[in-house]
DNA sequence: CAGGATCCACGATGATACTG
DNA sequence: CAGTATCATCGTGGATCCTG
């Protein structure tokens, strides 16, 4: 039996995953994408920790996993209807990263951002 | 110099860590904690990673560590001003993870919660 | 060739004993 | 009580191999 001292605790349980709230991240900009277009968005992840992670997530049904029968294979995901009750949260994760990212910049740190990102941060 | 695809990446660096965000979520009930509290309220932390993870957040301003110079030792823990600016994160986290539990045990699913936080489910 | 699985090495985490 | 040191274990990274 499960036990939880903390309900953040549960939260964590399905998001908690190394990569997991990156890859949500990128689903939640609406596109499906395919197991390749990830791993490209995602440089620094493994494709075993990536199919691994998004083999996670689909049991929890945060997200949906499409296999179109064809050669050569083809894989898309997106989120299902539960997955998106996380946007929110992960949308404020995402402020609060740019506002952090942000404030070291004026501190003097260098920071190397990808072309969307530095939109988002002047914004 | 630190490069970031996704500026939840940003957030992720700080409080990704395994038992920080639990840490945050105590420490965000708003009283100052002893790290012999902290460990008796995350049964399964070891103490090493408590510490450890207690150093990561105070490294990047996010708690604030006091020492009092007594025998036997003291040292307190609270959050900083910037740390509070997670709180609104944190909170969704927990308010996810409270409907997420709820949802589960309505599918019949059995889970055990603390006093507290079986309150906070019904609520 | 895209998607996925397997094997091995290493770093992060866990368990326990110990110190001031 | 707070924190450290040591050693064991597990999750992750990386390369390679498999399948249609």
């Amino acid at each position: 039996m499960k036990k939880y001292n903390f309900s953040i605790e549960a939260t964590l349980d399905i998001i908690g995953g190394k990569w997991k709230i990156v890859i949500l991240c990128i689903l939640m900009m609406g596109q499906r994408k395919r197991t390749s277009e990830l791993k490209r968005m995602i440089p620094n992840i493994t494709q075993k920790m990536l199919i691994q992670q998004l083999r996670e997530l689909e049991k929890d049904n945060i997200i949906l996993r499409k296999v179109y029968n064809q050669s050569p294979p083809k894989v898309e995901y997106s989120l299902t209807e539960y997955g998106e009750s996380l946007t929110h949260v992960i949308d404020l994760m995402c402020d609060w990263g740019a506002v952090n990212i942000k404030k070291r910049i004026e501190e003097g740190e260098e920071i190397q951002l990808s072309l969307e990102e530095h939109d988002r941060i002047r914004n």
